[in-house]
DNA sequence: CGTTGGTTTGATTAATGTCAACGCACGTGG
DNA sequence: CCACGTGCGTTGACATTAATCAAACCAACG
């Protein structure tokens, strides 16, 4: 059930695939699959891993733990989303990768990464990713630095909503959203406590409604004005189409 | 009298370059060269630049405001630091580049980067940097997110001070550091007052010294402990050396 | 039912921000 | 050589945000 549809459809916010890339894609995804459960490591800090993980399905997070317990989430992963590209160069893990629900996963060999890399468009299409991964990580640490817990909740829901939506996962305003407060706490770097606290707010002024493990925008205008979220950071406006792409015909 | 001496050393952290790759990007740095003052922007968000900036003197940032003039610094460029690599691919600029001191930059042309990416070995230690880069933002979000005002403060003096003796402008426990405590603020997601009061703290307990635009890191070792810093996502262990590298291995 | 994981609440405290003033070093122009 | 302006660092008083602690609550589930 678990296919690569998220990831195809993903790219294709950078610029259209060729039947042959998207055959290409499945393929691959389709090798070796596993399962994770919830709460459990998909790879430790320390680790140095062989292959590439992939999610197809469920949710999944970066993280780092300080001695002392503290958690801080550095990114989400959603349905399409790499987990470790460095793999090809970093030898070890700086960091764990854990999954927050149920996940399925794609592992995937450097070799067979390398390629895909082949494919000037897949190649451009990976990069891209990557390069939007590190925006997104950008906009993370403006979050956490400069923004109120307010701004930093309502943004990251705006965000979320825009990169499931950017996968096929968002109908409406609405989409799942199967994470706890304490998990939103450790992205934001906020306490559990506090987050709870925040989003009765947005729910108390009409902005969303937020109740088991969905999530639904109500006034999308209004709480992207609170949390100030602006989504050209996301490089979802095919960037990538019409492009007199020397950019990645290598070989 | 800038050179591409500090970037070549820094990529040796990776792995040795041999002559040829030296001088392509002794080369490649000398080919236009620019000099910005203080404050002045390299880049400006919403820009679409068509060359790479490599900074080879001085200190720059990377930084977003927002609406209200809250401004977040995301990167800190020191001498050998690429600033813009994501040129390649992401259309605009989701953020601003500034220079902090003067500085003189390299402005390299797309294509002459991509000549360069035909040499395997600066191929991959090209990504290597880009990666660390990548793990130097986690970290950074880390910081921001869940240590106190005391790390963070100390933990960015520990790497700056690594990242600056990487490149060969750290002598002993001593560096420059021309960065002012709001600049540090800016980065660390703290006010003013509040760095000027963590740094008086560090400074009594006599873990550093900074007076005007140097920096002295006294007791290295309890620094260290006190800013709960472990380098090793710095990643500037040789971790390059020995691969047994399909990337194409070098004469 | 009793457990479990997650959410909600209230009371209190700790960390950090804000504001406003002052000092100090440096450079510049008279 | 001095007066002045400017940018930064430093201080103190006070406001505010968010953390902490602890308990209660709720729904799902075996």
């Amino acid at each position: 059930m678990a296919d690569a549809g998220p990831l195809i459809r993903k790219l294709e916010n950078f610029a259209p695939l060729c039947g042959d890339d998207k055959r290409a894609l499945d393929a691959l995804m389709a090798r070796e699959v596993r399962r994770y459960g919830a709460h459990e490591d998909i790879i430790h800090d320390g680790d140095r891993p062989d292959r590439v993980h992939v999610v197809l399905d469920g949710f999944a997070c970066r993280y780092k733990m300080l001695e002392d317990g503290r958690r801080q989430i550095t990114a989400f992963f959603v349905p399409g989303d790499f987990c470790d590209l460095h793999v090809f160069i970093l030898r070890t893990m700086d960091h764990s990768i854990g999954a927050l629900t149920p996940c399925t996963v794609s592992l995937v060999p450097r070799e067979a990464v390398l390629g895909l890399l082949d494919r000037p468009s897949l190649a451009r299409a990976l990069w891209w990713a990557t390069l939007v991964d590190e925006a997104v990580l950008r906009e993370w640490v403006v979050s956490v630095g400069r923004r109120d817990a307010r701004e930093r909740v309502g943004h990251v829901l705006c965000e979320l909503h825009m990169r499931l939506r950017a996968v096929g996962l968002a109908d409406g305003g609405a989409c799942e959203l199967p994470l706890t407060q304490v998990e939103l706490a450790d992205a934001l770097g906020l306490s559990g406590v506090h987050v709870n606290r925040t989003l009765q707010e947005l729910r108390a002024e009409g902005l969303i409604e937020l109740r088991g493990k969905r999530l639904m925008i109500l006034d999308a205008a209004r709480l992207r004005r609170a949390a100030r979220f602006d989504p050209n950071y996301l490089h979802l406006d095919r960037e990538g189409v019409g492009r007199d792409g020397d950019g990645g015909g290598r070989g």
